[in-house]
RNA sequence: GCCGGGAUGGCGGAAUUGGUAGACGCACGGGACUCAAAAUCCCGCGAUGGUGACAUCAUGGGGGUUCGAUUCCCCCUCCCGGCACCA
C-alpha cells in the first residue's frame, strides 16, 4: 500500500474496475426490489457547472446506498439537448447547432465519468435524437386524435429576444423564463395541449405524493388554483343596445343582490362591439390592449374603464346595469366578464369611487354592523342583509340559495373553474422536435402518418438570427398532401423542449426500443423512486411531466398515475462576489478564486485582496454562481486538483442537500484533509500488523478492555447514525460528521495489542463502507488494502450489531431546576430510586444544592435526571 | 396584499419526539517537528467576571406554557422563496 493518497491515480483505477465489469448496467430483475433513482438530466451548454456536481452527486450517495442495501438499482442519464443556447451559439461561431450539442454532450458526458457516477450509460438518450423525438411526435399524434392537442390563434406571451412564444408557465415576473426580457402579448396562431382537462386531477394527486416537499406541492395547487363558484347570465337590455346576454363568474354569489354595475375585460366582444360605434371607446380599447404588455405591470397599474352606454339587467331583480369596460378584468380568466359588487370586493370599491358609481351593501360580519359609509370594501364572508327574500343567511347558504334560484330561471348554475390554462407548444424555432403536421390548401391540417415518422429535424442549418430557418428552408417544408398528393407546406414550428423532457424518465426505461415508445419494462422500472432536481422545476417541468404521464396511462402506455414518488429539491450553489469600481464607474468582478480572505488575531474577516496585485478587492456579498458576477467555480479545476471524491465530499458536507451551498475553498482543503488522514489510518494499521488480525485467533468482545468496547458501541452507533441519515433524512452532512467524529475517537487506539487491532479492522472496514457512497474512489481502493481479493462493490451496507449498542454503564446528566450541574455514571439497568440517590449523592450535586430542600425529581430513563429545589 | 420557509459563535452548520445549546468542519491562537517554511501532529477556542474551582448571560426582539423551550403558543422585526387585478 502506498504511503500517501495519490487520488488521480486511484480515481482512474477504481472507474476502470467499475467499467470493465459493467457493474452499474441495470437490468430489470423480478423478485428483487427495485429503486429507479433519478437526477435531472443537463441541458448540454458546454460544460458541468457545480449545481451539476450537486445534483448528481445527492442522486449517486443514494444509489449506491441503496445497491448496498440490496436493491436493483438505475441509475441512468442522458441530455436535454433540444434548446436555444445551441442556436445562439450556432448564430455566434456559425457553426450547425447540431455538432454544437453533440461536442457538449461528448466533453460533459466525459466529466460525468470522471466524477465516479454509478450510471447506468448504456441507456443514455438525447433528445434530439431522431430515435427519442420520433416518440413525441407519435404520442402528439394520439393527443391530436383524441383532441388533447389543438391548434387555437390567441394572445400569446412573445419573448422579444428569443423571438418565440412562451407558455405561462414560462414567464416569470412578466419576463421570459430563460432570456428575462419582457414579454409582450401577440396574437399567434399555434398548438396547445389540454392540460386542462387534467386540472382535477392533477390537483387531487398532489395527496398521493407524500414524498414530495409540502412546498412544491402547495406551489403546483396556486398554480392550478381551482375555485368554486357560480356562472351567472345577466341578459341584455335590448333596449340599450346591448347585442347579447353577459356570462359572468363569480365565487360570491351572495352578493349578487349588491352588483351596481358589469364590467367586461377590453379584448370582450361587448367591448368591440360597442367600439364599433364609439371611437373614444375604440381608443380607450386600444390603448389598453399596448400598455398591458407585461404581467407584472397589470397589477399596479392604475383602473381605467370607461362606459358602454350598454346595459344588461339583474338576472333576480330586473334592474338595469350598465356594462362598462375595464383594463382590470382579465379576458384569459373566467368569462372575461365580471360582475362589479363595490361594497364587497377591493377591485371594485376602487373603480366605483373613482367613476362615482353607486356602491351598495349587502353582507355584514356576522357578529356586527357594517360600519357606513364604507371606508374600504369588506370582503369577508358573514351574512346577508338588504337582498330581498335572501337576507339574513350566512354567506355559504345565500350562495346555495341564490344558485338554486339562478338554476330555476336557467340563469346560473354552480361552476367549478382553474387558474391553469392550456399549454401552448408551439415554438417559432429551429433546434427543437418538429410538429408532424402538413398544411394543404385543400384538406387542412393533415398528420404526418405513423409509418412516416419521425420528421427528421435538419440538422445542418446555420441560424443567422432572423427568424426560424425551417421556415426559409424550402427542401423542408415542401411537400406534398398525404391526402390528396397535392402541394403542401409542413408545419415549421416546433415544439417546445419542455416536451422533450416530460417523459425522458419513462424512455430510460426502455431507450433501446425501436418499434414503440414504451415496453413493460417501463412499468417495471417506473414511478422514479427518488427524483432530485432544482426547485425551479417546482412548477414547470414536473407540472408537465405529471400532466404527460397522465396522458400516456389514458392512451394505455404505462399503468403508473404519478410518475415521482420521492421528491428532493436540492438547494442552489453560492459564492461570494467580489468586485472593484473601476475609475470610469463601472464594476469590475473578480472570481473567487483569485481572491485571498484576510483574517484578523481572532479569526474575524478583515478584508480581501486580489492575489494578482495584492490590493483589496470589495465583497459584494453571496449569490448564486453565475457568468455576470464572475463568481463561478469551474468543478473540472477542483476535480484535477483535488480528485472526484474530494469535490464530492465537501459537496456533501458542507450543508444539507435541501439547503443553499455556500462554496469555500478552505472547506474543501478541509474535506481534503479528511481523505488523507483516512488514508494514513489505514496505512498505520496495516504497518501494525492490521488485517491479519481480523483472520487469526479472535479476541471474544466480552474480554476487550472497557474503552474499547466503549469505542465499538460508538462504532456500532454511528453505523445506526449514518443509516437513518442516508436513508430517512437525506442529511449527508451530519451522517459525514458522526463519521469524523468516530475517526477522531479512533486516532487515539494505539499499540499492537490483539483487541485494539481487531476492533480497529472493523472499524476501519465499516467506516469504508460507509462512506463509500460518498467518496466510492478512494473506498474502492481502501477496502482493497482491508480486504485483499475482495471488491466493495460486492459488499453489503453494515449492520449494527445489537450487542455492541449496549453498554453496562450509561452516563446520565444532572440537572438543578433545568440547569447542567454534573453527570453521573450508573448501571444501565438501574431503577428510578437508584438513579434519584446516585444523583444527590454526587459531590457537584451536594455542592449546588447547598442544602435547600428537595421539591420534586422528575427522571427520564437513560437520559437525565432534574432536580427542583 | 396573500401563502410558505427561515434568523443559532468570527464563518458553514449540529442539536431527529420538549431533555447536556454550539456536534463536525473552517478560520484563528498556542505548542511539537523543521535551519526555515509548507505539510503533519497535539492543545485551546460563544460572551462576561474570576488565579482557580466556578458563576452569570446567551439560539432575531418581547411575552407565555413547562421541572425543563433553539424546539410549543401569542405579538413584533428583518431576510428568502412562490403567487398576485383569478372575480
Amino acid at each position: 500500500m502506498q504511503e500517501k493518497y495519490h487520488p488521480q491515480e486511484i480515481e482512474r483505477q477504481a472507474r476502470q474496475s467499475w467499467q470493465e465489469t459493467g457493474i452499474f448496467n441495470a437490468t430489470e430483475i423480478p423478485d428483487k426490489p427495485k429503486y429507479y433513482c433519478l437526477s435531472m438530466f443537463p441541458y448540454p451548454s458546454g460544460k458541468l457547472h457545480m449545481g451539476h456536481v450537486r445534483n448528481y452527486t445527492i442522486g449517486d450517495v443514494l444509489s449506491r446506498y441503496r445497491r448496498m442495501q440490496g436493491y436493483n438499482v438505475m441509475q441512468p442519464m442522458g441530455w436535454d439537448a433540444f434548446g436555444l443556447p445551441a442556436e445562439n451559439a450556432a448564430i455566434q461561431k456559425g457553426v450547425p447547432p447540431a455538432k454544437w450539442t453533440y461536442d457538449n454532450i461528448a466533453y460533459m458526458r466525459s466529466q460525468l465519468q470522471s466524477l465516479g457516477f454509478a450510471i447506468d450509460w448504456q441507456r443514455e438518450l438525447a433528445t434530439c435524437d431522431p430515435q427519442y423525438y420520433r416518440w413525441n411526435q407519435w404520442l402528439f399524434l394520439r393527443m391530436l386524435e383524441k383532441g388533447i392537442a389543438y391548434q387555437k390563434t390567441q394572445v400569446v406571451n412573445w419573448d422579444p429576444v428569443d423571438q418565440t412564444v412562451l407558455a405561462n408557465e414560462q414567464v416569470i415576473d412578466g419576463c421570459g423564463w430563460r432570456t428575462g426580457a419582457v414579454v409582450e402579448k401577440r396574437e399567434i396562431p399555434g398548438y396547445y395541449l389540454a392540460i386542462t382537462r387534467y386540472a382535477d386531477e392533477l390537483l387531487a394527486d398532489l395527496e398521493k405524493l407524500p414524498g414530495w416537499p409540502e412546498r412544491v406541492k402547495t406551489m403546483q395547487a396556486n398554480w392550478i388554483g381551482k375555485s368554486f363558484g357560480v356562472d351567472i347570465t345577466f341578459p341584455p337590455d335590448t333596449a340599450s343596445g346591448m347585442p347579447q346576454a353577459l356570462k359572468v363568474f363569480t365565487t360570491r354569489a351572495d352578493t349578487l343582490m349588491g352588483v351596481t354595475y358589469v364590467a367586461v375585460a377590453a379584448e370582450h366582444a361587448v367591448a368591440l362591439h360597442a367600439a364599433r360605434s364609439q371611437p373614444d371607446l375604440a381608443a380607450f380599447i386600444e390603448s389598453c390592449r399596448q400598455g398591458a404588455t407585461m404581467e407584472a405591470e397589470l397589477a399596479v397599474q392604475e383602473k381605467k374603464g370607461m362606459a358602454t352606454g350598454l346595459y344588461v339587467l339583474h338576472p333576480l331583480t330586473g334592474e338595469r346595469l350598465p356594462v362598462w369596460v375595464t383594463n382590470y378584468v382579465l379576458m384569459s380568466y373566467g368569462e372575461g366578464a365580471v360582475m362589479a359588487v363595490p361594497a364587497h370586493d377591493e377591485r371594485d370599491f376602487d373603480f366605483a369611487r373613482q367613476h362615482s358609481l353607486p356602491i351598495k351593501p349587502v353582507i355584514r360580519p356576522e357578529n356586527g354592523e357594517l360600519s357606513v359609509p364604507l371606508i374600504q370594501a369588506f370582503t369577508e364572508y358573514g351574512v346577508t342583509f338588504n337582498s330581498a327574500r335572501f337576507s339574513d343567511l350566512k354567506s355559504s347558504e345565500a350562495i346555495d340559495a341564490i344558485a338554486v334560484e339562478l338554476g330555476q330561471k336557467a340563469l346560473g348554475e354552480k361552476r367549478v373553474r382553474y387558474r391553469l390554462r392550456d399549454w401552448g407548444v408551439s415554438r417559432q424555432r429551429y433546434w427543437g422536435c418538429p410538429i408532424p403536421l402538413i398544411h394543404c390548401d385543400n384538406c387542412g391540417v393533415v398528420p404526418i402518418a405513423d409509418d412516416q415518422l419521425p420528421v427528421v429535424l435538419p440538422e445542418d442549418l446555420v441560424p443567422d438570427g432572423s427568424g426560424n430557418p425551417l421556415a426559409k428552408t424550402p427542401s423542408f417544408y415542401e411537400c406534398t398532401c398525404p391526402c390528396c398528393g397535392r402541394q403542401a407546406r409542413r408545419e415549421t414550428d416546433t415544439m417546445d423542449t419542455f416536451v422533450d423532457s416530460s417523459w425522458y424518465f419513462i424512455r430510460y426505461a426502455c431507450s433501446d426500443q425501436p418499434a414503440a415508445m414504451t415496453d413493460q419494462r417501463a412499468n417495471y422500472w417506473l414511478p422514479v423512486n427518488q427524483y432530485i432536481g432544482g426547485i425551479e422545476h417546482a412548477i414547470l417541468h414536473l407540472l408537465y411531466s405529471r400532466f404527460w404521464s397522465k396522458v400516456m396511462r389514458d392512451l394505455e402506455l404505462v399503468s403508473f398515475d404519478e410518475p415521482f414518488a420521492n421528491l428532493l429539491t436540492q438547494g442552489m450553489v453560492l459564492n461570494e462576489i467580489f468586485f472593484r469600481k473601476t475609475g470610469s464607474g463601472r464594476i469590475q468582478y473578480f472570481n473567487p478564486a483569485e481572491v485571498d480572505v484576510q483574517h484578523d488575531a481572532e479569526g474575524k474577516r478583515s478584508g480581501a485582496i486580489l492575489r494578482a496585485d495584492g490590493q483589496p478587492v470589495e465583497s459584494g456579498g453571496i449569490g448564486t454562481m453565475s457568468k455576470s458576477k464572475n463568481n463561478g467555480i469551474d468543478p473540472q479545476e477542483i476535480i484535477e486538483q483535488y480528485g472526484a471524491d474530494t469535490a464530492r465530499l465537501f459537496m456533501m458536507f458542507a450543508s444539507p442537500p435541501t439547503q443553499t451551498l455556500e462554496w469555500s475553498d478552505a472547506g474543501v482543503e478541509g474535506a481534503f484533509r479528511f481523505l488523507k488522514r483516512l488514508w494514513r489510518q489505514v496505512y498505520l494499521h496495516k504497518q501494525q500488523g492490521g488485517e491479519a488480525a481480523a483472520t487469526t485467533t479472535p479476541v471474544p468482545y466480552q474480554e476487550y478492555p472497557a474503552d474499547l468496547r466503549d469505542l465499538r458501541c460508538q462504532l456500532h452507533q454511528t453505523i445506526v447514525k449514518v443509516t437513518d441519515d442516508l436513508e430517512r433524512r437525506h442529511t449527508f452532512n451530519t451522517a459525514i460528521a458522526a463519521i469524523m467524529e468516530l475517526m477522531n475517537e479512533l486516532s487515539d487506539v494505539q499499540g499492537t495489542h490483539p483487541a485494539a487491532r481487531q476492533l480497529m479492522q472493523e472499524a476501519l472496514e465499516n467506516i469504508v463502507l460507509l462512506l463509500s457512497p460518498i467518496v466510492p474512489h478512494i473506498c474502492h481502493a481502501l477496502w482493497r488494502e482491508l480486504r485483499p481479493g475482495t471488491e466493495l462493490l460486492d459488499q453489503p451496507w453494515p449492520q449494527a450489531d445489537d450487542q455492541a449498542l449496549i453498554q453496562d454503564e450509561i452516563e446520565i446528566v444532572v440537572q438543578i431546576n433545568g440547569k447542567l450541574r454534573g453527570q453521573i455514571r450508573i448501571a444501565r439497568e438501574a431503577d428510578r430510586p437508584a438513579v434519584e440517590r446516585a444523583a444527590l449523592e454526587d459531590e457537584h450535586i451536594q455542592k449546588s444544592m447547598a442544602g435547600r430542600p428537595v421539591k420534586r425529581i422528575v427522571v427520564v430513563p437513560g437520559k437525565l435526571v432534574n432536580i427542583v429545589v
